[in-house]
RNA sequence: GCCGCUAUGGCGAAACUGGCAGACGCAAGGGACUUAAAAUCCCUCGGUGGAAACACCAUACCGGUUCGAGCCCGGUUAGCGGCACCA
């Protein structure tokens, strides 16, 4: 017989026209029927292209988005580009080239590399956050946060690379130097913009309960915010202030044997002139500024610090005077700024106190605090403590913090570790954030009619002299009128972070070309919330927790109809390379995606990276491997060559099919891509056994591969005039009875040990599957001259005979 | 240090809710076809012993619960990722 040959190259190029072209993946705007948002994290386009980590990602949601279009649903599978970002800036400095240049050709690349991996993704609905006509809408939102408040202008300690004399983004410090020239980084004090995500932080982490994240994924933002419940408490000192202090151990208060402040504590200044050693002061907060990060990591080990001479505080409880420190253990950034000091019960305190020779009194009986800090708070009982002798911690915690409230000292508080949101960046490559400043009025919005403020033309991307943005340089765009008074006014120069536009993009692609809004409050309350989200564990603290944070936002200013933007978040595993390293230039290890859809086509690929390995864990990358998913196609294609007429399952098959069908439909709800694939293997290996495949079977075989393998499923679909195009079919259906074969071997345990595998009817008995387990004659003769103590039957998995 | 994840053949991995460990695939070995190779098809494939039936051992390590543990509990070790003095 003459086989046609799978020419995967031609087929391939061939439906991905005809999907283009005819459109056949664009979201219906038809509000009525039932709606599915599945999303994938939009891709920065580097210049290196596509990795192949990236479409594992959005093969995975391909795979789910086009099950659900066979199950009836509108879809909308959106794709984008997050494009605003300091490698394209920097590209643009080195090669003089215009950072839109560089996106535009860089975007063209993927999306052509995407194209060609046949993902269904509606192009339609593309965006990219450096379109004006899209960071407009990044520019309204942050006009509104202005106006509620929750934009404000700080001065903050940002990163100084002293050779580069550039602010660095934290992204561009590495082990505490400059990524680009590693130089020294320092701290350097600037004004930044600040969004106060700290304001959300309790319904960041409440609505956890309201949507269907990965565990690992609410753990991770639950940590990240850290919240923590203890009292601030009020210490009068010598100095005549009160110093406020922040512990979650108020518990431990007779146990306070010191206090230490920051080397930033603004009362420090306000007392110079009562504290004696001054001079040591000054000297040790000018070191603590100079530390670099890398130097404050390494000398995390030891602890320093100076004593105040001349000023003390006097700890609420028992009336006694303790000594106060300064040291950089003591963030200035978290709490007060203060702390009481329990060296029995906290760790750093007892490393201090120590060197320090500071006194270490036991409160909490049931460890040795000579030996250690005891720092558990489950097991102990109060002692040395007064009225709180003999309670537990947790009593303890309770009744100070009541003792606390009457004296009018101290007040039961919540912290948080999430810090409010430096949104600023002096960089050219990204949104300008739209505000005037005016001496008279201060800041002020841009009028939102003037929006989109755009990026003016420079001659230069680089920063300036003093690490101003290079806008800073543009004087004719600088100088404006103030909106509200009419006067000379300048324009804010600093733009916004990469992670501004990807806040809200899910919400564009609802409603991509609208002009008047960010999208349609009709479009949005149809697609929201995402059903599906997936994307990288690296954007869990970061991207997730910051567009989450952006979304109730505009829940509270009606904008969008629920409180969170996605309701089940997924998160796959990295591809390593064949080495098992991260894939990089510099290891070598690199795979590029286009060489794999050339060489084995993007089926293949397909297959393969779902394949791999479970999907939420990391795989390294096997080029061997990947022949296996090419002979399983090709298998499958070859079935053409034995197929039988009937419209019908064959008798033999059936039951195989049935439980196919139910394995792939289950898999794919559960990221189980590999062994859905597995079972379609299976599946094939018993037809090759047979010899023979019947039209109804090979119809129901390539429906169930189409999300999987799309092109040569719907060649073969084609090629056997199964009528229509794959992709539009339904989902093939399975029966439950059907799933089950007429006789299972089950296993027969002699005292919990395999001795025999026996043939029984799947639906027999406990009785039954007893009776045939007893006449194996295995069985029989290892239960020769023994007494049954037990029997267990578990129909259709085993029989455990217990003899002695 | 803290948080999270992981540990199963030569390799990537399966194993439902505690019920036949190793599905599926790769590699390897043998065979068929071929002048030959590729491709394809068939067989073998955790270890030890045995001609075989079969027996014993085996899911990082030690212990426990159970008729039965890769899975549950307690402890230990190693690796990966994140955070970094958060009071």
């Amino acid at each position: 017989m003459l086989r046609l040959r799978y020419d995967f190259s031609a087929i391939e190029k061939k439906w991905q026209d005809i999907w283009d072209e005819k459109q056949v993946f664009a979201a219906s705007t038809d509000y009525t029927k039932p709606k599915y948002y599945a999303l994938v994290e939009f891709p920065y386009p580097s210049g290196q292209g596509l990795h192949v980590g990236h479409p594992r990602s959005y093969t995975a949601l391909d795979i789910v988005a086009r099950k659900r279009r066979m199950q009836g649903y509108n879809v909308l599978y959106p794709m984008g580009w997050d494009a605003f970002g300091l490698p394209t800036e920097n590209f643009a400095i080195k090669h003089h080239i215009h950072p839109e240049k560089v996106t535009h050709d860089n975007v063209a690349r993927f999306k052509s590399q995407l194209k060609a991996l046949g993902l269904s993704f509606d192009w339609s609905r593309e965006v990219n956050t450096t379109d004006a006509n899209y960071y407009k809408w990044t520019q309204w939102i942050f006009l509104q946060l202005f106006k509620k408040g929750l934009a404000y202008k700080k001065e903050m300690a940002v990163n100084w690379c002293t050779s580069c004399k550039v602010v660095l983004a934290n992204e561009e410090v590495v082990n505490g130097v400059c990524e680009r020239c590693s130089g020294e980084v320092v701290h350097k004090v600037k004004s930044q913009w600040m969004l106060k995500i700290t304001e959300y932080a309790q319904r960041l982490i409440d609505d956890l309960d309201l949507v269907d994240y990965i565990d690992r994924v609410k753990v991770s933002q639950k940590n990240w915010i850290g919240r923590s419940e203890g009292a601030e408490v009020n210490f009068d000192t010598t100095a005549g202030d009160q110093l406020l202090i922040y512990t979650t151990r108020p518990d431990t208060l007779y146990g306070a044997t010191y206090m230490v402040m920051s080397p930033e504590h603004p009362y420090l200044e306000k007392w110079a002139d009562k504290i004696s050693n001054i001079d040591e002061v000054c000297a040790y907060q000018e070191a603590a500024a100079k530390k670099s990060d890398l130097e404050r990591a390494e000398l995390n080990k030891e602890k320093t610090g100076v004593k105040l001479c001349g000023v003390a505080g006097i700890n609420p409880v028992n009336g006694k005077e303790i000594p106060i420190f300064i040291s950089d253990y003591v963030l200035m950034t978290y709490g007060t700024g203060a702390i009481m000091a329990v060296p029995g019960h906290d760790t750093r305190d007892w490393e201090f106190a120590k060197k320090f020779q500071l006194p270490i009194i036991e409160v909490v009986k049931g460890g040795n605090v000579e030996e250690e800090a005891f720092t558990d708070c489950a097991t102990g009982v109060m002692v040395n403590s007064g009225m709180l002798d003999g309670l537990s911690v947790e009593e303890a915690k309770e009744k100070i913090i009541a003792w606390l409230q009457e004296q009018g000292k101290g007040t039961a508080k919540v912290n948080y570790k999430l810090r409010d949101w430096v949104f600023s960046r002096q960089r050219y490559w990204g949104e300008p954030i739209p505000i005037v400043h005016c001496d008279k009025c201060g800041f002020v919005p841009v009028d939102e009619k003037e929006l989109p403020l755009r990026l003016p033309e420079v001659e230069s991307y680089e920063p300036t002299e003093n690490g101003e943005s290079p806008l800073a340089a543009m004087d004719e765009w600088v100088n404006t009128t103030c909106p509200h008074c009419g006067g000379p006014a300048k324009r804010e120069t600093d733009t916004m972070p990469q992670w501004a536009g990807s806040s809200w993009y899910f919400l564009r692609y609802c409603d991509a070309a609208n002009n008047d809004a960010l999208a349609a409050k009709e479009a949005l309350d149809y697609w929201m919330p995402v059903d599906w989200y997936n994307g990288g564990m690296e954007h869990t603290t970061l991207h997730l927790l910051y567009s989450r944070f952006w979304h109730k936002f505009l829940y509270d200013i009606g904008v969008v109809s629920t409180p969170e933007p996605y309701a089940k978040r997924t998160s796959h595993g990295m591809i390593l390379g064949e080495d098992g390293q991260k894939m990089s230039k510099s290891r070598g290890n690199v795979v590029n995606p286009d060489d794999i859809v050339r060489e084995y086509g993007a089926d293949t690929m397909r297959l393969y990276e779902m394949f791999i390995g479970d999907f939420e864990k990391t795989a390294p990358w096997s080029q061997a491997s990947i022949k296996g998913c090419k002979r399983f196609l090709e298998r499958l294609w070859n079935l053409m060559d034995v197929i039988q007429p009937s419209d019908e399952y064959s008798s033999d098959l059936e039951s195989a099919f049935h439980r196919t069908i139910k394995k792939v439909s289950e898999d794919i709800e559960n990221l189980k891509f590999n062994t859905a694939i597995a079972a379609m293997m299976a599946l094939i290996n018993d037809i090759y056994e047979k010899g023979s495949i019947t039209r109804g079977e090979m119809k129901t075989l390539v429906q169930l591969a189409n999300p999987f393998a799309p092109h040569i499923t719907e060649e073969i679909w084609e090629l056997q005039n199964f009528g229509g195009m794959l992709n539009q079919q339904a989902w093939p259906s399975y029966e439950e009875d059907k799933c089950k074969e007429a006789m299972v071997e089950i296993a027969v345990q002699i005292s919990g040990k395999l001795r025999a595998r026996v043939n029984v009817p799947s639906d027999a008995d406990q009785a039954a599957c007893l009776e045939i387990a007893k006449a194996d004659p295995t069985v029989k003769a290892q239960l020769e001259g023994k007494t049954i103590v037990k029997e267990i039957v578990i129909p259709g998995k085993l029989v455990n005979i217990v003899a002695k």
